[in-house]
DNA sequence: GTGTCGGCCGTCTGCCGACAA
DNA sequence: TTGTCGGCAGACGGCCGACAC
């Protein structure tokens, strides 16, 4: 594996890195992917770092590890910086953080703004997700293309020619550009991607199950997004915006294959831990600054999280025991759903290591018989509770000194001492 | 990449993980690669490990990184366990090894072996290893053996068909098969692998200047080296003792291109450096067992080095400015060469982070106008000075109290504060 | 609407000795 | 002794519509 390409979050055109696109980015991501903003506050869990380094080598943190007596079990942060990035090898989207532990005094004047919540990861609208078939793999043929997704995303072909076609020229996450013949042909009549597609398949190494994704993008296309969002769409009304032929993008995301990531041969998952938390344990001794990845497809969970998302959820939000709750996942086409479950405990998850840790602290069951797929346990801030009052005092221990005000949900400008931070 | 085939030490034949050859894996390690033996006592330096991340994350150690003062610049350990492995993707070799820091009792109950003093890597005698040419690569035809190599390495041909052809079966540090058609043709008359070669150039994503490596292996081969090694050898001899097919093994060394490894995308490189510092630094406090990975091919130097061997060149061997010395390195061909220089400088090589290391303690000049290639500084026990008495004494801080007894170098059975370790 | 297949053509793989370094 | 090439034959890549689900 080589340096990735790298895109700040805040300059997505500009600077001569910045061949990395966000939008891109999160479409590889998932739709439930959201970056916090840059010089916001956040807050970070070494508990849910540790968890990525666990999944990702493929190892568990040892049970001899020490504690790490001056980390504490969620740091409040303030996010200095954040790159968007991609394995040159896998196309494995990460993104890089640079975090700043605060001070006591630098707690105190925390003030919030409502930005500061993380909204949902902005998935492009004009884009398609098409998970590979065995022939859209094989040797034999080409990428049978979706017919809506290609009147969506593809620039309209001249009808005039027989057979219609077109060269479409995508750009990856590094900025390389592939070349496809675009053709509509058979019968019936069908989108199919010909001349440049199994160039592309051998170089990124796809097999059928992974999945390809097509983003028609323009330095316009939020505001074009808002309009279009407005009102009904017809292929032609998306075709008279696709007029450059050079704004696609592709990306893939590959399928779940067992191990998908290996322990390095450079330092053992035993060193890597101690390493997360010596790196995390020095930063918050010195309130100095410290560099994190997040890959969001390996990781379980985020645990870098909005400070007011977390605030909210933690101190303002009662939930108890029986309690029902809606969390969202990520669907295999790449969309939402909503899965139902109840709250069956509330604990420290490892309590040993990480007293009243709030990671984790959740424990469920799903309703769907399929639950096996979906965490035990679940953080606070992951989940809606379906009663928005309380129905009985939460039993879990509560720093909060005051009641949150009525008149929900600002907090704008509030005090951290107001909040319970200190 | 994904979890590797391994194989301990002492096991080289049984077990159900025993996949991986010992022979094998020191032939892809090359010449100078000595790994020190199971039970032994070794000196491990934090620096030089430092250096090895240094170089797989391309990445130089944060000045910012704080000293762990618990962790001294040498620990001595006992070398509790060694497996080597070889990447699943890349084939890189690498070796995991089990330390134990020993305690003040323990260190002076030290006794030493001759064996201790690490043995050159013991290097498959029938074996041959050749550097691809564009031809061997090309998809236009298949590997030109050379012809010794074929007639050493291979089993013999049966020379009455018409062409020479046989199937050849060799299996990788994976203890995957491989198939090839050898057959003795063309005019003038040569060793050619053709089909299924391809497939394993392939498979292996070698390129011209890559090398790959035959070796002749079976459990009695040791015996039998050092049997063939007293007298000449014709191709027959070897024919008469090569009777089975399936004692054939292959690796691969692939051309040091520029920026072989990568920052990998679970952990930051300065976390990296903290990792492994805090991992040695508890198991110091401890005197607990912790993991590290060695890879001779990226690792400037070996950082594990047997205890008896860093005794005798720090405390034993006098060195001063303007000595001659000489030392090993490798040539393209696998073989070893002793390069010439001049000691310009004794000093500690990173004073304000590891005082009193004799990591890189020794600056030198080369002789060849190629120096640019080798080390500015290296360590006593990588280097042979020309001079076996002490011409000046050393301007180095030596802790030996006692003189090293007459009769060199028959040391076993020494305490260690006789050596000066305490 | 789209996944897979048989048919068909063209390119490239891959085996051969020639030849030269 | 061995690296590269021209020649050649066959395999596979890759474009097409047919057909079924």
């Amino acid at each position: 594996m080589k340096l990735s390409a790298c895109l700040n979050q805040q300059s997505p055109e500009g600077g001569e890195k910045s061949c990395l696109n966000s939008e891109l980015w999160h479409a590889c991501a998932g739709p439930l992917v959201s970056l916090p903003s840059v010089g916001s506050h956040v807050v970070y869990f070494p508990q849910g770092h540790s968890e990525q380094v666990a999944v990702s080598t493929n190892k568990e943190v040892d049970a001899e590890m020490p504690n790490y007596q001056s980390l504490p079990a969620q740091l409040i942060c303030q996010l200095h910086n954040v790159t968007m990035h991609a394995d040159m090898e896998t196309d494995e989207v990460y993104a890089q953080m640079t975090l700043q532990p605060l001070n006591a005094q630098e707690q105190k004047e925390i003030s919030f703004h409502p930005a500061d919540l993380g909204a949902a990861s902005k998935q492009p609208t004009i884009y398609f997700c098409k998970t590979l078939t065995a022939s859209d793999t094989s040797t034999h043929g080409g990428f049978s293309v979706p017919r809506r997704a290609a009147e969506k995303v593809f620039p309209p072909l001249d009808f005039s020619q027989q057979p219609p076609a077109q060269e479409l020229v995508a750009r990856d996450l590094h900025n390389n550009e592939w070349k496809f013949r675009h053709i509509f042909r058979g019968q019936p009549k069908r989108h199919l991607l010909t001349t440049g597609w199994s160039v592309f398949v051998s170089a990124k190494r796809l097999v059928a199950g992974d999945s390809v994704l097509f983003i028609w993008y323009n330095t316009f296309s939020r505001t074009l997004c808002k309009i279009l969002e407005s009102g009904r769409l017809t292929w032609f009304v998306y075709a008279l915006i696709r007029n450059d032929k050079n704004q696609l993008l592709l990306g893939i995301r590959r399928a779940n294959r067992p191990q998908t990531v290996m322990p390095s041969s450079v330092l053992s998952s035993d060193s890597m831990h101690h390493g997360l938390f010596a790196a995390a344990a020095h930063a918050a001794a010195t309130y100095s600054r410290y560099t994190i990845f997040y890959n969001p497809r390996a990781s379980p969970s985020e645990f870098v999280i909005p400070l007011a998302k977390y605030i909210k959820a933690v101190h303002h939000t009662r939930v108890s025991v029986g309690m029902r709750f809606r969390m969202l996942f990520e669907t295999e086409e790449s969309s939402v759903r909503r899965y139902m479950g109840t709250i069956t405990g509330i604990s420290d998850s490892d309590p040993a290591r990480w007293l009243n840790s709030h990671w984790r602290s959740v424990k469920v069951g799903w309703d769907e018989s399929t639950a096996g797929e979906r965490q035990p346990r679940v953080s606070l801030w992951e989940i809606e509770p379906l009663t928005t009052f309380p129905m009985y005092p939460s039993p879990f221990p509560l720093r909060l000194k005051r009641p949150w005000p009525s008149g929900l949900p600002s907090y704008s400008g509030m005090k951290a001492d107001e909040m319970g931070l200190n």
